[in-house]
This record gives C-alpha cells, sequence and structure tokens, in this order.
DNA sequence: CGTGAAGTTGAGTATGCTCAACGGTGGTGG
DNA sequence: CCACCACCGTTGAGCATACTCAACTTCACG
C-alpha cells in the first residue's frame, strides 16, 4: 500500500477528486439534503456559515482513492452521494471491506492522526470534506457537535461488532441475507424504498465485507433465487420476495 | 437470554455483584490505579470529588453477568481489575465475543439506551459503575470528558476494524498469532511485563472470539508450541519465543 | 460486433468443524 | 485422606462448508 497524502492525490492521477459544480459551491451546507444525518444535524441554520467556512466538496469517480490506511489523518468526510468502501489489507493483499458509506455516513475518525483503513469510491460520490484542525476548533465551540460525534462513534460500534458477529459466526446464507437486509433497511433510513435494494457495489467487494469468496456469493445469490427468497433485476437491483425468510437467516435461526 | 435490569441481579441470585471494602469507599477515585486510561483521565485531582458521588464500585466472580444484550443501558462502566468478555448471540446460541476487557477499559456506550451486547466476568474483577444520567450532567459540565470518551470510542472503533479483518480473512495460526500478540500489547501498556502472557479465559472464550471451535484453538496452539514458537506454561502463561514468527503469521506473510 | 471485465457454474480440494474418546485437575464429600 | 466427579483441554477420525482453479456466459462499451 503506498502512502501519500491526500493534498497530492490529484497530482499523482490515480484518482481525480475536483471541486464540485458552482452550485453546491453557493452555499453547500444549506442545500444539504443528508445534513439530519452528519455531524452538521446539532447546527442552527444560521451556524451553517460556519460550516460552509471549513468544509470542501469532493467528487469521486468509481474506484478512485479517498485516502489510504497509514496515511497522515488531515480530514475527516461525510458523504453525500453515492457509495463509498473502507477496507482493509493484509500482508499479501489479503482485503476485509470493514464497511460500505452511503450518503450521510460519516468517515476519517482516526484515534493517532493516521487513518486505520483506506477509502475509496465505489459508485460516482461526492463529499464534503472538513479539514481536521479546522473541524477541532469547530467542536470546541460547539459542543453539540462533538456530542453528536460522540452519538455517531459509538453507532459505528455497535455495527461494528453487529459485523463481528456475521464474519466470525454466521453462513454464507446468513452472511448474505443480513447483508441485503442490511442494505434495505439504510435505504429506508434515507426516506427510500426499502425493496428493491440497489447493490451498487460488485461481488468481490461484497465477498471482502462478508469474509467470503467472489464464487461463493454468487453461488449463495443463485441459491436465494432458486428458493424465490428474491431476484436479481437488471442494474444490481435484488427485489426481496420473503423478508421474514431473510430475517431468520439473519437472525441465526 | 433473559432481559432483567441489572438492579435486580443481585436478588435474583445468578450474580453476585457486591460493593467493594470500605478501603475502596473512602475515596476510590483519588486511589484508583488505572485512572490513566479510564474517561476520569482528562479530570484534575480536585474534580475527582464529584466523580466520586456518582461512581459506584462493583465485584464479580468468574461467570458472574454484569448485563445483558437488549436490557436498558443504565449504567456504564470502567474496569479497575481483572477481565470481562463482551459478547453477542445468535438465535440458536451460536456465539461472537467481541471483546475482552481489563483494566482501564470502558464499557457500556449504548447508542440507543438498550445495551447491544452482554457482558459478564472473566476472571474475578472489579469495576466503577457511573449512572448514566448522572454522567451525563457531568459530561456536560467537562467537555474535556466528553472528548476523552470520543477518543476511546474512536480507538475502540480503530480495534473492532482490526477484528473484522482477523475473523474475515484470517487463517487459525493468523488468527492466534494476532490474538496473543494483542494480549502481550495490552499488559505492556499497563506497564506489566508483555512475556510470558496471561491468557485468563478459556479455549471456549478464545474460540469464540476468534471465531473457532475450542477444538480448532487448541491444536493450533499445540501446532505453536510445536513449531517452538510458544510454550504453555502453568496457570495460562503462554510464553512467547518467536516474536518475529508471530508477527509475521498476524500480519499475514 | 468484438473485446474485456464481471458474474456464474462445475469439479476437486482443504481448512476447520463435528463427534467422540481420553487425560489431567481441582473441588467435594464420604 | 482419598475416591469421585465435573470440567477443561487435547487428540483423533471423518466430514462439510467454503475455497481454488478453470471454463463458460453475460453484459457494458467501444
Amino acid at each position: 500500500m503506498s502512502t501519500f497524502d491526500i493534498k497530492t492525490i490529484g497530482a499523482i492521477g490515480a484518482a481525480r477528486p475536483r471541486p464540485a459544480g458552482s452550485d453546491a459551491d453557493a452555499s453547500p451546507c444549506g442545500a444539504c439534503t443528508v445534513r439530519h444525518l452528519t455531524i452538521c444535524a446539532p447546527l442552527e441554520d444560521h451556524e451553517l456559515s460556519e460550516m460552509n467556512r471549513i468544509v470542501s466538496s469532493l467528487e469521486l469517480d468509481p474506484g478512485d482513492p479517498l485516502f489510504d490506511e497509514g496515511e497522515p489523518a488531515n480530514a475527516v468526510y461525510n458523504v453525500t452521494a453515492g457509495a463509498i468502501k473502507v477496507y482493509k489489507l493484509l500482508g499479501d493483499g489479503r482485503r476485509q471491506v470493514t464497511g460500505f458509506l452511503f450518503a450521510g455516513d460519516f468517515l476519517g475518525l482516526a484515534n493517532d492522526d493516521i487513518y486505520a483503513y483506506s477509502a475509496e469510491a465505489v459508485t460516482h460520490a461526492t463529499l464534503c470534506r472538513f479539514q481536521r484542525r479546522k473541524l477541532e476548533v469547530l467542536l470546541e465551540r460547539y459542543p453539540r457537535m462533538e456530542k453528536r460525534l460522540l452519538g455517531m462513534a459509538s453507532h459505528e460500534l455497535a455495527v461494528a461488532q453487529e459485523q463481528m458477529l456475521l464474519l466470525g459466526r454466521k453462513t454464507a446464507k446468513e452472511k448474505l441475507a443480513s447483508f441485503l437486509l442490511n442494505l434495505s433497511k439504510r435505504l429506508v433510513q434515507r426516506g427510500q424504498k426499502g425493496n428493491p435494494v440497489s447493490v451498487p457495489m460488485n461481488r468481490t467487494d461484497i465477498g471482502d465485507y462478508l469474509g467470503l469468496t467472489t464464487e461463493t456469493v454468487s453461488r449463495t445469490f443463485t441459491q436465494l433465487r432458486q428458493s424465490g427468497i428474491i431476484s436479481l433485476n437488471n442494474g444490481g437491483k435484488v427485489e426481496i420476495h420473503d423478508r421474514d425468510v431473510l430475517e431468520e437467516f439473519a437472525q441465526g435461526f
């Protein structure tokens, strides 16, 4: 894994983060459609102008890296659209995707000023970037935001523990059932329809997230499809026919 | 899993949390030997008296439950001595231990007022108990503590991600190597010798933590022993002979 | 259409699980 | 004091789930 500073990514050319269009730049925070989900939720409208001053917008294409494990953690991010994956690697290249992030999700919290994982775009995605030091000043002034951040971190922690249960103790079928239900729930949380479920990531990413190979993911999809529990539509849409059975699988009965 | 209120545990008789001896009660926080590791770290000496007022001490025997998943989260805890395990269960009883906690470690942060996991003593253990509502008042007054809590949560998050990598992508040998090195590092962090490593939990707990069966844990210990990398001493002590090889296993080379 | 990447399916295999037996140890009660 | 018992850890044999390697299909995109 190369370790390079986020500020030079554009120059390297592997990624092409670019400033978002002028529309968004005019009053990005005021126009933010996912504010209630982000770290900005506790701020009053008139306080957003301060946010505007320290935030910058960012756009990524599929496969573009956002940052790499080990890199100095100079910024934190809020996803405003699209999907991001975060992952860790072993020495021989084995990969564990520790999470998929969608609009409203937060990433980049680093304990010791070094990112503990890498982040990369799954789909075309837009993000808000907060310079770490400037954000810290703001947090000092608005303890509400710090509280919000703690709430988000402790939610992340609960999600991580659920994922450990999945990785350590569930079968392939149970893993995939849990995964689909999770995606569905997160869509609903964002006010979208929870069925059919949009599955924007490929089989390799799903496998690396669930601790499986692509082949096993594919076979398990087939198995669920042939049981009539789901169907696979075009454009990565999965239609859930029997949510109850899926729930039973997910909970290990 | 039964869900009962922590306050009634004593009456039920499954557990026997009891107030610690009068020595500790006199000025528990002032005498705390692990304060620098806890949420109390940022408090000045003269502020500890406030802490004293909202904290109570607690003692558990091996196997005693502290709280159960799903229970209302009325308190958070700091371990002051001994070892605690936290775990989640599937419907059919499969178990995933999501962490082992030692002196200085913190548990009980709950996002939605409900514990997301169960906690139980591994060895004889002592803990500080903070009533949630009272702690919140204190956090309001000391943003430093809130910041500290955020730091601890984000550290936990990094640890959780490392564990996901282990569960999803490491072999049995790599899992056990990582586990032993982790225990060793945590001993060193607490100012103790990192070798030999005290391993107070049994094979079942280790298996449930690493996503393995007891038999596989046992076989893998034997394998590492026969390779001369470790030896198993009395009293659950593991002596590490070749840390470098263990590190290589743990990092997946 | 042609090409390359992604997904699916098949055959054989290996890692770790299941089931079972056995040995050591510590606690208990006769 | 010692026999007994329960629990824990270890080891063995056989097995199953998911992996590896490979071929083939589908799809997106030029």
